[in-house]
RNA sequence: GACCGGUUCGUCUAGGGGUCUAGGACACCGCCCUUUCACGGCGGCAACACGGGUUCAAAUCCCGUACCGGUUACCA
């Protein structure tokens, strides 16, 4: 029988970290097998479900490109079936009615509540199968519940035994009876309940493979009390370790916000790719020294028996922004930034661009502009231009999300750029004389490379072209003359024309700005000015 | 409280009785490169929770303790 297994979220919230890694994992477990990767939204909480969380989730497993086999099960289309299965469970007398009045919610969380309970009832000496309808006769049972009397259906769950079962990561999980209660498998209102549900939905989809958070662990034992009442026999369950906060706590959308949600990732510039990556490797790891995993050796590589058993740490620092998500997670992001094929790199810096109003469609041109002077490797298979290419791929190095290009690239694309205070500071205020120098400069470039202009084409004359070498003689020479350090020429000029102070090599950003745009830049007094 | 699970550098992890004076990655620190730098190169700091066993030999196996987590709903 072929592997079928499913990813199966609660839409009450975006999708969070955590479940993105389960996701993850159905996935690449399908597709390392061969298998099916369904995709099923557990809806039966009307109260705290919303088409809106729904939304959210798709749009994050999209981002994720985790793309589901088959249609999309809702669970609340099947509570029917639901309803169908806990009667006939009832009526075979493997569940029973409950008409103990439902419990009003009290003045404590819900969580407080729950454990005060089962303190309470941990103290005195009922245990689990002390609910008094429990016992009375069918009869009874029938007569209360045609005169219209509430019940809930509980699963009548036998006095002695255990359930087990072999988990793929945990290992043989066992349980005894008495420390499982008789579980709701219906409501008094007539909605089944989540355990119901599952086992319902995983069977009706032909389930073969259930992973899924280690939180459902004791879940699992109630479920195979179902599959047993059934008559059915249970998949194959997989327990993944929790993800948790730097504090070893929940990391939960109420405490910690924006950073467990998948789209904050999308909206702040990460590669969907990188972020796979940096996911795939918390909690799992294929026991080899290596990081960088493309999806397709993710796929190959991954198995259940690689799954860690403890739970890992999500880490960032709260009010830190160099590290408000997890370093790793930021590396990641910047290692494929600066690595990944230029090519699959591009579309991304182009939507990118094309958000900040940055994009101009001579970008798109096609190579017309053949002769570089640097020679590139840099194929122009592409739709893109060659000065684009060069471009993105000079700036790349030193970026960490996608963001990068439009604000600490900016210069590269646009003439509206701010220069950054503190770079005006060090590299310019500090030395008055740039206000004359720099200008001065542009003189020189101008005489110097007059007739030339970037692409640095032969331009044919005797004139030298505006190429690194040819600029740092010139600069060279022009900072001797005045008796500075080319340090002091360089990282002025580098302020004024990308508005920072960290880059590339100066005499690259020299060339790929062109002669034009230099001498424009070298001859603003805005530094001064404003 | 009860039941279940977990515990290797700050974090992600390798390791499954001897090859472990415990390896890699991120972060951090230092040096180098350099006109700057968040690129790159080299190096450093830093861990087997604790206590008992078993064994010639334990990070690895067993037991206990501690700590952390999960669950204990007519939530999912």
């Amino acid at each position: 029988m072929s592997v079928r297994v499913r990813f199966a979220p609660s839409p009450t919230g975006y999708l969070h970290i955590g479940s993105a890694r389960t996701a993850l994992f159905n996935y690449l477990y399908a597709r390392h097998v061969g298998g099916k990767f369904l995709l099923r939204i557990e809806d039966t909480d009307i109260a705290r479900s919303n088409e809106e969380s729904t939304r959210s989730i798709l749009e994050g497993l999209a981002w994720l490109e985790l793309g589901h086999d088959e249609e999309v099960v809702f669970q609340s289309d099947n509570a029917d079936k639901h309803r169908e299965t806990a009667k006939s469970l009832l009526a075979e007398g493997k569940a029973y009615r409950d008409f103990t009045p439902k419990a009003e919610p009290g003045d404590s969380s819900v969580k407080d509540a729950i454990k005060e309970r089962a303190r309470a009832s941990a103290e005195g000496s009922a245990g689990m199968r002390a609910n008094p309808y429990r016992l009375i006769s069918e009869v009874e049972s029938d007569t209360r519940a045609a005169s219209g009397e509430p019940f809930a259906i509980r699963l009548k769950v036998s006095e002695t035994g255990r359930t087990a079962f072999d988990d793929a990561v945990y290992g043989i999980q066992e349980r005894d009876y008495a420390d499982t209660e008789d579980l709701v498998l219906l409501r008094s209102d007539g909605h089944p309940l989540y355990n119901l549900a599952v086992v319902c939905d995983d069977i009706e989809m032909g389930i073969t493979h259930v992973i899924r958070g280690q939180d459902h662990l004791t879940n699992t034992h109630k479920q195979i009390l179902i599959y047993e009442a059934l008559g059915i026999t249970p998949p194959i369950f997989a327990h993944l370790p929790l993800i948790l906060a730097p504090n070893k706590g929940k990391l939960s959308k109420r405490k910690h916000g924006e950073i467990v949600s998948m789209t904050t990732y999308r909206d702040a510039g990460f590669l969907a790719a990188a972020f796979r990556n940096f996911l795939a490797l918390l909690g799992w790891s294929a026991g080899e020294e290596k990081e960088i995993y493309s999806l397709d050796e993710l796929i190959a590589k991954f198995s259940l028996e690689g799954i860690h058993r403890s739970n890992g740490i999500f880490n960032f620092k709260e009010n830190d922004p160099r590290h408000w998500t997890d370093d790793k997670a930021i590396w990641f992001n910047a290692e494929y930034i600066r690595t990944m094929p230029l090519a699959e790199l591009l579309p991304h810096v182009k939507a990118e661009l094309k958000a900040n109003k940055l994009w101009k469609d001579e970008y798109d041109s096609p190579i017309t502009d053949e002769g570089l002077a640097n020679g590139s490797e840099l194929t122009a298979d592409s739709h893109y231009s060659t000065w684009f290419l060069h471009t993105v791929d000079l700036i790349r190095q030193r970026f960490f999300t996608l963001k990068d290009f439009s604000s600490q690239g900016r210069a590269y694309f646009s003439e509206d750029y701010d220069l950054d205070a503190a770079a005006v500071a060090k590299n310019l205020t500090k030395f008055p004389e740039l206000r004359e120098w720099l200008p001065e400069l542009a003189e020189r470039f101008e005489s110097e490379f007059a007739g030339a202009n970037w692409p640095p084409a032969d331009t044919g004359g005797s004139d030298k072209t505006f190429t690194e070498e040819n600029i740092e003689a010139v600069v060279k020479a022009f900072a001797e003359e005045k008796g500075t350090k080319l340090g002091v020429i360089m990282n002025g000029a580098r302020t004024l024309l990308t508005g920072v102070a960290v880059g590339p090599s100066m005499l690259s950003v020299f060339e790929i700005l062109g002669l034009e745009r230099t001498l424009m830049r070298l001859r603003s007094q805005v530094a001064w000015n404003g």
